[in-house]
DNA sequence: CATATATAGTTGCGTTCGCAACCGTTTCCG
DNA sequence: CGGAAACGGTTGCGAACGCAACTATATATG
């Protein structure tokens, strides 16, 4: 149960506790489950999170461009273009220019790249499972709920269906 | 709504989308939540996110120390020193050496930082207010519900007590 | 009391990141 | 057509970061 926060705040001595602060905890939350999937990522595989977001991103049948990871991922392209140039000398990605635009690339999974993705994903998923477990299935619904909302309310989701 | 993902998924052609996986969702969102922050501390205080995270922790009575920030912050101690080492240089805090155990520093706002304080938590959680608005009272009590569970399931919640 | 271990905090160093500037290509428009 | 603007992608560079090593103090142990 979460302890209320006096809501109105008289100015003078304003009772910010952080940790109830949704921002923060967000972030804390954010950064504690990142941490420990970017370990099986790199322990196992070598991948650091950007590229294990461009793999995932890529997938393992459609190819698309550094531009639809960028936009889907919210990375920055700099952070994007390094990772696929990393990916593509470890020989997981390949990048072929698009010839109706020569300024695109279309990047595809190599055989090998295919290979980590299919055994990188149920991994993935199962921690996913794994810490979404505390909650009831009711309580979750709710909470991805939420998540919807308010990545619905910041514009986070549109470019997922583009 | 959300789409449901088919949930057995057959080896072979293993079925993520991002933007269903719960982890990157939570760095999404937080990371844009943070962005919209950060521009406000930054463009009104020249405060990044670490100084904010300090004064916030501080606060305007009590003294604590860097060790006491790190751990309820999650920060990695040399980020909390480098942001208490700037804060100092701009006269926002002090940092006196507890006689009782001379390896600590207790950490307090001065004058100049409690005025910085004092306007910057009004700001900030009116934009919290703001970007819980797009809930319900009744799905933001289940949201945060959620993100209780999730932090004390990965101990999160933990030191905030301490 | 002496040595070993733990803790608070800082610093040097290599890595990663984002910004801005840039290259090459395409599109827009006079 | 031709110049300007827009776009996809890369790179140089400075700032921020985390790790490991370090200083200094405190505590535990024989």
């Amino acid at each position: 149960m979460e302890a209320k926060r006096p809501d109105p705040q008289p100015q003078d001595a304003p009772p910010l506790q952080l940790g109830d602060f949704v921002p923060f905890r967000l972030n804390r939350l954010a950064a504690e489950v990142s941490e420990h999937l970017a370990e099986i990522y790199r322990a196992r595989f070598g991948l650091d999170i950007p590229e294990w977001r461009v793999m995932a991103t890529v997938g393992p049948d459609r190819g698309c461009t550094a531009q639809h990871i960028a936009r889907s991922t919210r990375m920055h392209k700099t952070r994007v273009s390094r990772a696929i140039a990393h990916l593509e000398k470890r020989g997981l990605m390949t990048r072929v220019t698009n010839s109706a635009d020569r300024r695109e690339m279309e990047l595809r999974l190599t055989r090998a790249g295919r290979r980590v993705y299919a055994e990188l994903v149920p991994l993935a998923l199962e921690r996913e499972t794994m810490l979404l477990a505390c909650m009831t299935r009711e309580q979750l619904r709710a909470f991805t709920a939420g998540l919807d909302c308010l990545e619905t309310f910041l514009g986070l989701r549109k470019d997922s269906a583009d």
